[in-house]
DNA sequence: CTGTTAGCGCGTTCAC
DNA sequence: GTGAACGCGCTAACAG
């Protein structure tokens, strides 16, 4: 039987550099978090042996002495989410050059492992949570909120330790579907995301705000469900060329719907924009390249994500926190044009 | 003075739920562990009074006192990747059901990065970490696994504790031209990657080697550097076109610029695949909502990520591990067709 | 300025 | 089966 004698890598340990230096442990715990003064030589002599050894704190030792872990968790969905991905940066990018960093987490839209993560969190005694929507009830958080600080985006909330991002999806759909009609557009397709999705029906909301300001009356059958993924746009479409309705231009809840509806306009040789317009939301990084270039609502997720982390950072620092609602914004490019008669 | 009495949320800790079960700490925590046989009303007792409490033992004092922290540190360039973001879902789906969870941080394709984010996972006593690709160098990797397990993507590289994973992009950009040779090409351009990047010099060579095979010649001019981005394959295109040399086919060294070229192409008119044949390279998720659909080189990214999880887990139990590289797939979309004469 | 002492919350011997 | 005692590596409070 082997032991490991042969390899015997005593653990370089504080403890370690405190004999090898010549000075006690809290010295070089003095110096590594600059608690108090130290003489130059001792000084000199721990760095050293440190850089000698390579040595590097036991994270968990620390967290333990200390009740803080200088992790932030991070609730996202999917975490190869093109839409996630960009609060990810956002959120990974206003940490930098602080001694915090995310431990990010998947819920995949589903409650139970939502929870399943958020007890991990807790389990690793993270010093707050960032939470990227998803289908934590209101209560919940309010609940954890008891306990550690929260950040949520997506929906409105606040109270002790909680705060909150969100972005005004009827506005920015009603604004799409403005555009839509300024063109000439009468008969306005759209494609929803799934009804229990609280962006999603903000968004139906707002596409249906609009035409009520125009005057315009609403066609049930333009209004098709689907479930925010590529393939559920492509549905769609052929569900909306099977109802026989007329219509001049299509509005996608999402961008992922928008390129799978792109797709199957294709097929069906329906040229875009000049057959029918296509609007998206989300303004995904890809959506400057699709063919042609696609008209959507920008949403600032990358902005978001910084401004969860700051705010994260002043709950933890026992501050409150406000979170200022970034702008959604409509960015027209090549997917819309005005309707032909 | 003031205390915390007001207040006072008494830190369910594990010897908090022993004294209100009415038993010792270490029975307690054998019920968490399995570790022993306990008596089932202890049992019971105990288990109804973490459910009240709601208690999850502290991962940090655990990992402090087993010298394990059952976290896998993964070193990714970007998180908001749509490329690597494929590998971490692999990561994830091998690692759910094991008491493991990954500890992602992004490198930037930054070696003094890169090697910050080796020194925190370091720090945070990960039990091994997967790098995915990135500028480590073969012999840091070599030094790194002295101490803790390593699994490594995007290179060939082998040893105690140490594993890796690459896919044969020679042969793939190889099988790539190929194809468009068959397809009658002969002055095919090559939009290039990074020349500091390995997977772009094996594909530049299996470019080549597809020109060797065919007693084609190769034409200087028609390779034209960029850097995997989008952007990157727009100027590509201009400068194609600004070379005057004539050419029937694109390939590009990745999907991102292949999305690029294409949307330069779509500006000067230029049709795809009438006018101009066009591959990319990874199959990223979006490729096949590319106009038209994208052929492409496909990447297992995805089972990559759940092969180097598996790995690691086998180095962890101090087992030797080989992963076999899953292979390269070309998909024939419809971005390609026959050269006209 | 610096060393000593006492925990932080767990897992783990070792006796009973 | 079960409890008491010790230690994981580090920070903090207390003396000097």
């Amino acid at each position: 039987m082997l032991t490991d004698a042969d390899t015997a890598a005593p653990a370089v340990t504080l403890e370690l550099i405190a004999r090898e230096a010549g000075v006690s442990p809290s010295t070089v715990s003095r110096i590594l978090n600059g608690t108090a003064k130290v003489s130059a030589d001792k000084r000199l002599a721990v760095e050293q042996t440190i850089a000698r050894f390579n040595f590097q704190p036991n994270a968990m030792a620390r967290s333990l002495a200390k009740g803080q872990t200088y992790t932030i968790g991070v609730l996202t969905q999917f975490i190869e989410s093109p839409f996630y991905g960009e609060a990810l940066r956002g959120i990974e990018d206003a940490l930098r050059r602080t001694p915090y960093s995310p431990l990010f987490v998947s819920g995949h839209w589903n409650l139970a492992e939502e929870e399943a993560k958020m007890r991990l969190l807790q389990g690793r005694r993270v010093d707050g949570v960032i939470v990227l929507t998803g289908r934590l009830g209101d209560e919940q958080l309010l609940d954890y909120a008891q306990r550690l600080p929260i950040v949520v985006t997506g929906r409105q909330l606040s109270g002790p330790r909680l705060a909150s991002v969100d972005v005004d999806d009827f506005e920015g759909a009603r604004e799409a579907t403005r555009h839509l009609i300024e063109l000439g557009h009468t008969r306005i397709a759209f494609i929803s995301g799934p009804a229990d999705h609280p962006d999603a029906n903000e968004r139906l909301r707002g596409y249906r705000q609009a035409h009520a300001d125009a005057g315009l009356a609403l066609v049930p059958e333009l209004v098709v469900p689907a479930d925010f993924m590529e393939t559920g746009g492509m549905l769609a479409i052929g569900q909306l060329l099977e109802s026989r309705q007329n219509f001049t231009a299509v509005f996608a809840a999402n961008d992922q719907m928008a390129y799978g509806a792109r797709l199957a306009l294709y097929r069906r040789n329906l040229r875009v924009p000049d057959d029918i317009s296509l609007v998206g939301y989300d303004d995904l990084p890809n959506s400057t390249y699709l063919m042609p270039p696609l008209t959507t609502v920008r949403q600032p997720v990358y902005e978001i994500g910084r401004l969860a982390a700051q705010a994260m950072l002043k709950l933890i620092a026992g501050e409150s926190a406000e979170i200022a609602a970034p702008p959604l914004e409509l960015v027209v490019r090549e997917s819309t044009r005005r309707v032909r008669h």
